[in-house]
DNA sequence: CATTTTAGTGAACACCCGTCCACCGAGAAC
DNA sequence: GTTCTCGGTGGACGGGTGTTCACTAAAATG
């Protein structure tokens, strides 16, 4: 039944998609939803679980290896995840702007939760020791949000143009390792420093 | 008319917008409608226009001044701008994930267009002289992604909270000044150079 | 002043919506 | 072997949806 819905995912919003039509799509009478979920937006935070177990399967395995392989190799591993799994993360974008108040604070928050988990990770890294909680956030809150920008480029182009993905890929990678570049230039203190750039 | 839209899309998807709740808070009958617009689409369109003016005379209102004070300056102008037309921010942010293909390739087009216009602006500064359109674009590209992230969240956050409104603007001016740190360290050619990173 | 355009009216249309109901067949539990 | 639970049925309900029509008052145009 929610694979019913996913594919009736594909292209519609969240907000628009009518207790009846994904019924019909399970091939199930209207009624019949109410003996698996309470509402839509149960519906909506079942499948927000199951999305963003895929996503962070996902980290989870890109979590190993050191930080060099971690930004050239898994920004193409990305790429590769989410059309695996467009279903799920197309979900996603799509409940970042829903009109339930539930499903999109969830979201908002899941991803806040990623943002500081990558910030705790950064932690670790030479260049980065010793900034401050804050500063760690800000640099991990500015990767996040050029990977959720890089996963909506991916999901409004066709899986099987290749050409595209690849140049999504390319520039998602070189936003990442300019945003490294200056991380070793940074003086969190100062508050000029930057007056000639 | 398009006011009271816009007062009831403060809350509210683009999508699940009625045509009869538009009209009844404009104090007319639904079929009053169509003497002023063809369909929904096209008053989506309509706004479309109307919003992106005002996002386009926030930037052409920043692009004046040296890029220092183009940071540090601007940033808390943006916070400023954006609650001042919270409406029409708040529809382009909507819009984003709008079912209507139309408005969606819309904004999509006209948010590219602003990134591309950056992108040509930022090749008259020192450090990008002779950098290649691409990289350009990919970094004007991070800077747009980054701003936006900095607009939804400001759309998130109550007008009248000022201290999370400051912590906002810190964290984009922040996040901004990291990204030109990297852009002197920049050698587009190299694939490695960042392992140590 | 006569005429035409404009903006709005109210009623009707067919359709889709979420929700509830009594009912029922298959399978598990005892 | 009886009982009970589970998932599904079909039908009905009240209400909201976009769209259309002939009609009209006011305003602009000639």
């Amino acid at each position: 039944m929610e694979a019913a819905l996913l594919r009736i995912q594909a292209g519609e919003t969240f907000d628009a998609l009518s207790l009846r039509s994904i019924t019909k799509a399970a091939g199930v009478v209207p009624a019949a939803f109410y003996r698996h979920f309470e509402s839509l937006d149960d519906l909506g935070l079942a499948l927000m679980d199951e999305s963003f177990r895929t996503l962070r399967a996902m980290l989870r395995a890109q979590r190993t290896g050191d930080p060099g392989a971690a930004i050239a190799g898994s920004v193409h591993g990305l790429v590769a995840y989410v059309n695996e799994h467009r279903d799920h993360f197309a979900f996603i974008a799509r409940a970042r702007g829903s009109a339930s108040d539930r499903l999109r604070r969830a979201v908002l928050g899941e991803i806040r939760l990623i943002a500081s988990e990558l910030a705790t990770d950064l932690a670790r890294y030479p260049h980065l020791r010793g900034w401050s909680i804050e500063d760690l956030n800000m640099v991990a809150t500015l990767i996040v949000n050029a990977m959720i920008s890089t996963v909506e480029a991916i999901l409004e182009t066709p899986a099987e143009d290749a050409r595209a993905q690849a140049l999504i890929a390319a520039t998602a990678e070189k936003q990442l390792r300019l945003v490294m570049l200056g991380i070793p230039q940074w003086r969190s203190g100062g508050s000029d420093g930057v007056a000639d750039a």
